[in-house]
DNA sequence: ATAGGGATTCCAGTCACTGGAGGGTCAAGG
DNA sequence: CCTTGACCCTCCAGTGACTGGAATCCCTAT
């Protein structure tokens, strides 16, 4: 199978798919005219990284994922702790972008967006604690 | 005043400073050593450019919203526009991060985590579809 | 004179791709 | 047989917003 049809089946872009093989996480065979010869195998590995990147895993989460995924052998342990891991960093981040939201509706709220030059935004950007 | 205390009143590492003056963000006045000397006017952007940071703007929304701090004559609606649409975005983000959450909440939880090599988050990732 | 702490520039790396140039390969139609 | 157009290849450079490090210079105090 060529690239173009790996990239269907996986809803990857080709380029990604090139990238993923660059640095490893693939290794598709060679036609004899150079082109990337796809099997089963690797098609099955790109749906799972499309997946795994999809629910924000980063690259270096997804090598590791792939490794237990091939080792017969892995405790769900480990793959466990990695995904409870990247869970914390994503309730983290929803925390983060909770306040940030919250100063900012209430900004775009106080403000009367009319053609006058007084701004609360901008008078809030020089002046509010960092920690708000 | 000297980098080391314009960092210190912005709370941005000197680093990040040299950065925003290369692209342009802030144009400090240099000693007769090459030491770049920092107005009151220059912190004062440095303290902008810290909190809009904080707040998630992006630095070309920064560059905007400096050029409207600038502007006198400016209208509020101006201001507001880019507040907006940055609330939006964060939306966005927020729905995305908290329907990724839900997803990987729920393999956690289904995952014994023990030694046994059967794992529920690998056998999902292979397989589940993805729109979920 | 020297030691330290600060300042300077410039180059390279991060992350995960993405765009584009410049070219080779293949199947179908004229 | 030739051309067209859709593929495919590699390689280089750029994204955003910094960050790290090397090599060097400056200033102050002992």
């Amino acid at each position: 199978m060529n690239i173009g049809d790996a990239s269907k089946q996986s809803n990857l872009p080709p380029k990604t798919i090139r990238y993923y093989e660059d640095i490893g996480l693939i290794k598709p065979l060679r036609d004899a005219n150079g082109y990337r010869s796809f099997r089963e195998r690797d098609v099955h590995k790109l749906v799972f990284l499309a997946r795994s990147r999809a629910l924000g895993f980063t690259i270096e989460d997804c090598r590791n994922l792939l490794a237990l995924w091939d080792d017969q052998t892995r405790a769900s342990a480990d793959v466990r702790a990695i995904a409870q891991d990247h869970l914390s960093q994503i309730e983290n981040k929803i925390t983060d972008l909770q306040a940030i939201h919250n100063t900012l509706s209430q900004l775009v709220h106080d403000c009367a967006g009319d053609h006058r030059p007084d701004c609360p935004i901008l008078k809030t950007l020089e002046t509010f604690p960092k920690t708000t």
